[in-house]
Order: structure tokens, then sequence, then C-alpha cells
DNA sequence: GTCTATACCTGGATAGAC
DNA sequence: GTCTATCCAGGTATAGAC
């Protein structure tokens, strides 16, 4: 994969990640990595495939941070994916799922497709976790581990939007609320 | 308020919250409402002012429900609360925050700045329900009020996301959730 | 308060040269 | 693989008649 294809999907995730799928424009690709127009559109024909890239290229980086995790308790997986929003917030990025997701029914096919199938993919994994969790008795909570994981989840992926919208610390209070009730 | 600002606000609420403000067009109003282009500038000259107003009509909702919940019991201010996102669930919609928040950085000023406002008073009434709860014993959680309040705003949030992303009903988890971990 | 008409711009996308 | 040039659609917004 040449390096420009790289740099346009890196500028693109970001720019998807702070202002959102529909406000940006090849333009704000092309002039910051000082090519024309046409070379991005030579790179990615359509949008759509822009965007359907980058979260292919998230997808498989959440699958490479699995296995790297495979031999971890279940309360470090916890631990690492939590680190992982810790590091988008120091980014100032909002995660994909949350980015997209908000305006899911303006987005092309080929992207709300495979939105889906890494929404879908990330749960499973959770789910996963807690009930590993649960059986090894790390884990002692009240709720399904299935109920447990939706809230998991949800309440990590706002509290990136609400990080932005209040400027307080959400991800902070979300983490240990989590790690207390778990 | 003439009843044609109020079908235009109610239209573009309706279009933020499914597609997002970036997303939808004036045409994309003046085609159902069968009226023209320049009779919604008419009413709304700018769109961020039309994007403002509606921010503001969704605070002045809320006010006007906390009001109307003050004789309650926190967990039944609680569930009340859930309740509005159910109703959310049911319309097929996210939650205002939620729809805006995700793009934050490309909303205009006017914009972010009643949003923001907004988060803050309805995180502020959710902490005092949640302190109010636990001073009268009705609830029994080992976080502490400020961390519980994020994860309950921060998970409700993100559940109408999620459900139009994994046809699944995160709401329902997470409402479960809280309410047997409060 | 709504219309017609239009100005102006930006955005996505492509053709064809180098 | 990048460029110039260009097309076309659509979007926001305004002027001025009714």
């Amino acid at each position: 994969m040449s390096d420009k294809r790289i740099e346009i999907m890196d500028l693109a995730e970001k720019l998807i990640r702070t202002k959102g799928y529909n406000a940006f424009s090849y333009k704000d690709i092309s002039v910051p990595l000082q090519i024309k127009n046409a070379a991005v559109h030579y790179h990615f024909p359509k949008k759509s495939d822009l965007g359907e890239e980058i979260i292919l290229k998230t997808r498989n980086a959440f699958k490479k941070k699995y296995i790297e995790w495979e031999q971890c308790l279940p309360k470090e997986k916890l631990k690492n994916f939590i680190a992982l929003y810790e590091k988008n917030q120091s980014l100032n990025l909002v995660c994909l799922v949350g980015a997209l997701g908000s305006s899911y029914e303006s987005l092309p096919d080929n992207m709300q497709t495979s939105l889906t199938k890494m929404s879908e993919e990330i749960r499973g994994w959770m789910q996963d976790v807690l009930k590993e969790g649960l059986k090894k008795k790390e884990f002692n909570f009240t709720e399904t581990a299935d109920e447990k994981t939706d809230v998991v989840i949800a309440a990590l992926l706002s509290s990136l939007i609400l990080d932005k919208v209040i400027q307080k610390n959400i991800l902070k209070s979300v983490k240990a609320s989590i790690l207390k009730s778990i």
C-alpha cells in the first residue's frame, strides 16, 4: 500500500472522527497533503470507497488487538479496551462507531454494512470477555453478561462524544464506574 | 409561533436526528412541506438559526419535564428519564446530543454553545437525582453519584446510536443494567 | 408570508495529458 | 500516480414581486 494512500486514509479518518463523514470534503484532504483533488480520486474513486476502507482498517486494527490480548485475564482485557478510548480521548477523537453511527441513515450502503459488522464484532468480543470473567469469578456483577456488555460499550462510546460537548472528563468517570461495578 | 414555523422545526429536528445536521438541506424540508426553499429561509434565515432553535426547543422541553417530575421519588425520576429514550427509540430517533455531538467541531458556534449548555443541564439534573436517591437510601451503588451520572447518561445516549447500527435492542439491556445496578 | 428567479459557491467526479 | 481542466449537481442564501 502506497504512502499517499495511507496518508489520505489517516487524514480522512481524523476528519470523520472530528467533523463527521458528511462535513469533510476531498479538499480538506488534498490541501494539507499538497496534492490535487484528482489525486485523491485516483486512490479512492468515490468518497464512499474511502469511507468503507477506513471502517475496514479500524476493524482489522481491533482484530489485531484482540489477538494480541488473547492470553490476558478478562479484567486485563477490559482495561486494555478502555485504554483504547483513553488514547482516542488524548487525541480528541470520537470513536468511529459514534462518529458514523449517529448519522447512520445518511451513510452509503457499503458503509452501513461494514459499520454494522464491525460493531457486532466488538460487542461479541466484549460479551465473551465478560462471560469469561464471570466464569473465572474475576467479575461479580448482578446483570447478565450481555446486559453489562451493552452498558459498557455504550458508555464508552458516548463518553468521547460528551467529552467534546461538555468540557469535563466523562471518560474518567465512566472508567471508574465500570471498574467499580464489575 | 406560526404553524409553518413549527412544522419546519419538527421536520428539521427529525432530519438532524436521523441523518445529522450536515446531511440535510432546505430542500428536504421544503419539498415535504410543499413550500419553497425561500419560505424556509424566511422563517430561518440561516441554517444555523434553525439548528439553534431546535436545540433551545429541546432544552425547554427537558426543563418542562423536570418541573413536571419534581414531586417524584428519585427512582421514578430516573425511570421517567429512561422513558424519554424509549420514546425516541420507538420513533427511530437518536437523541439530539448524540446526533450533534459526534460532529461537534463541524457545528457553527451558536449551536456548539447551546448544545453544551443543554448537555450540562441534563447532566446536572441527573447528578441531583442520583444524589437525592443516595441520601434517601433509595439507591445503593458503590460509585460516587457523579461517576454514576456519567455512565447513565453516556450509556443511554449511545444506546440509541447502537440500536441503529446493530439491530438489537441495546436500550433494553442498558435500562435493565442501570436499574439493577442502582 | 410565500413566491420566482437567480447568484454564488462548493462538492464529487471524470477525461485526458504528462 | 499526479496534474490541469472542466462538468454538473446541489446547497445556502438573497432580491424583489405578489
